[in-house]
DNA sequence: TCGTTGTGTGGAAAAAAGTGGGAAAAATTG
DNA sequence: CAATTTTTCCCACTTTTTTCCACACAACGA
């Protein structure tokens, strides 16, 4: 389960160091074997260990490919999905395609989202924050599963 | 349960020496794993034992992730989400993220609230506390569910 | 009053993680 | 096929983090 905030420096090689805390957890669930890809909705990097990934992409390409929306989709997500692994420093290399569409260069957010975890350039990642924290004052409606929940 | 108020100082490396009265109750719960997050209502931070906290991300998680109100929720709440340890002196040591967020520099004000924990800047607790005592004499409507509550 | 215990606080030493770079291997190109 | 470039792998140095210990102080009881 990933959760949490961490600023990570890409080095000149475009290598992520990942947080000592996944190591142990990564090696031991998916032998270090990630797969990245984009975030349709935002301009950040998805990650997922290889199980989890190829469960997503199998129902993906269960979609009816005649529909337009589906095929998007398909070709976004699959054709951006990139296979990563930790080398013997903890180290994965970001290609340089997936870097540049979510902007990243040195100073990058790694935020664990549960099963997968997200990677965003620095800037974008606070910027985006502050605006989700003044849109969470402006009281949108809230859908039913919301309303139950109590923090 | 947790109650009541604490003021605390945090030292120069940034950690917070829990409470002794809460100390062996979270070592026998939750042998000093804590987990914190941010409030997105209000410029403070949460805390609740691991297993607390867990429950709680997965109904997060379970939410449907399309759509925008609940996307935002969880990069917020569970994006935020670090893991905390009690250490040999009774200490937690709190990321300088977190920190910023809520403002936490020397003096803090923990606060009980049932299952979780509240922490504050001693100073923003203060003034919010006046703010609310202000608006309880502005006698608004209250819910349904309220009215039949009795002190 | 004095010793004892528990708590707050700071800091040093040890361990772990971040970082950079070079050499070997592989791939590409002329 | 040789030459060059690119990629991968691994080592070593630096910095950060963590762990552990010691001291000061207050509360309490004898």
């Amino acid at each position: 389960m990933f959760r949490g905030v961490n600023t990570i420096n890409l080095d000149a090689k475009g290598r992520m160091a990942m947080p000592a805390r996944y190591r142990e957890q990564l090696l031991a669930h998916c032998s270090g074997h990630l797969v990245a890809t984009i975030d349709t909705e935002a301009r950040c990097l998805l990650v997922y260990p290889v199980q989890e990934w190829e469960e997503i992409q199998r129902k993906i390409e269960a979609l009816p490919s005649l529909n337009p929306v589906a095929r998007r989709l398909q070709r976004l997500l699959i054709g951006h999905a990139t296979d990563l692994e930790l080398d013997g420093s903890g180290r994965v290399l970001l290609p340089q395609a997936l870097r540049s569409y979510a902007g990243l260069d040195k100073h990058v957010a790694l935020i664990g989202q549960g099963k997968k975890l997200e990677l965003w350039s620095e800037q974008t990642w606070t910027e985006q924050r502050e605006k989700w924290l003044v849109e969470a004052d402006a009281g949108e409606e809230l859908p039913e599963e919301l309303r139950s929940l109590s923090l």
